[in-house]
DNA sequence: GTTTTTGCAAAGAATTTGCAGCTTT
DNA sequence: AAAGCTGCAAATTCTTTGCAAAAAC
């Protein structure tokens, strides 16, 4: 699936500006890195990332597109499907139930709601496949890590 | 998080009929395999099953926690979180949408939906951490998958 | 008894890291 | 020029697989 090139545009430009800002060097590779997962909607994966780069920056490595890409993570300009950044966890409830994940320790809590349960869904659905379940999953940040990064960040204050 | 004994009891019942109805055999390793994500709430990975079913289970093996949680998820019992079972995906679609992914093959496709944006959360959520962002993750099979299956299927019928 | 599953160990993927040289600011 | 990034190759980490022994039906 292509993008409309106007958006692409923006998203590019965005992200000059993130760096800009953020005192971040600009280089080639992050560059073309971030044009081959903003120019897409398929979500890829490192891998294919790669692949893609490489037709125009054919010295590009493997390990910087990593690294790229959970810097662009780190950034918030991209984020990653799922609730973790690793290992496939399983998940043995049957029962309708939605989740909560925290983005920094990946910590994962069921929560129910009858309202989202019966959520409708809009047509366009349907014509990507048939529909088996439905969830909803919420980001955010945990009470244990918002903890641990309110000591962290008092620390770097230098206690002023 | 510990799990409702009754709850728990009643799944554990569920999965012993699930076995017989499908021919499926029915080991103490599985047993306990099962009872590990099923007692929980936490959605373990394989590593956790493994720690956790070891301390009754002294001899099993890693690998058999592995086939264990893909036989689970294969019959039906268990699922994973998360759109696939292998490689981390990324997402540079900034603005706001929510995810159709196959459960067979792994295509994501982004939907959109004011009225899924809209989504007014129960208060329970609060009480778990600070909520960043809120998507619709619908799972289902895609009409590239679907038309697939329906092939094989006939396939094996030997064409009646 | 037969068929399947398990455990072991080794293989295979996916992802990360150390270090010297090159690019960006 | 200084700092930070990249590429290479090697190291880790996570997950899967082949095969003989063991367990379930």
């Amino acid at each position: 699936m292509v993008l409309d090139p106007v958006e692409a545009e923006r998203r590019l430009e965005a992200f000059k500006q993130a760096c800009k800002a953020a005192g971040e060097k600009l280089t080639s590779q992050r560059l073309e890195i971030f044009k081959e997962i903003a120019a897409s909607e398929e979500h890829p994966d490192a891998e294919s990332v790669y692949r893609g780069v490489r037709a125009r920056l054919p010295n590009v490595s493997l390990d910087t597109v990593y690294r790229t890409l959970w810097w662009l993570t780190k950034m918030g300009i991209v984020t990653t499907l799922g609730p973790t950044q690793d290992r496939t966890r399983f998940d043995a409830n049957l029962t309708r139930h939605h989740h909560f994940v925290c983005i920094r320790c990946g910590l994962t809590r069921d929560f129910y709601s009858e309202e989202l349960d019966r959520l409708v869904l809009p047509e366009s659905v349907a014509a990507i496949g048939s529909i088996e379940r439905t969830q909803v999953e919420v980001k955010g940040i945990c009470h244990a890590c918002a903890r641990k990064e309110q000591a962290d960040s008092r620390n770097l204050d230098g206690g002023s």
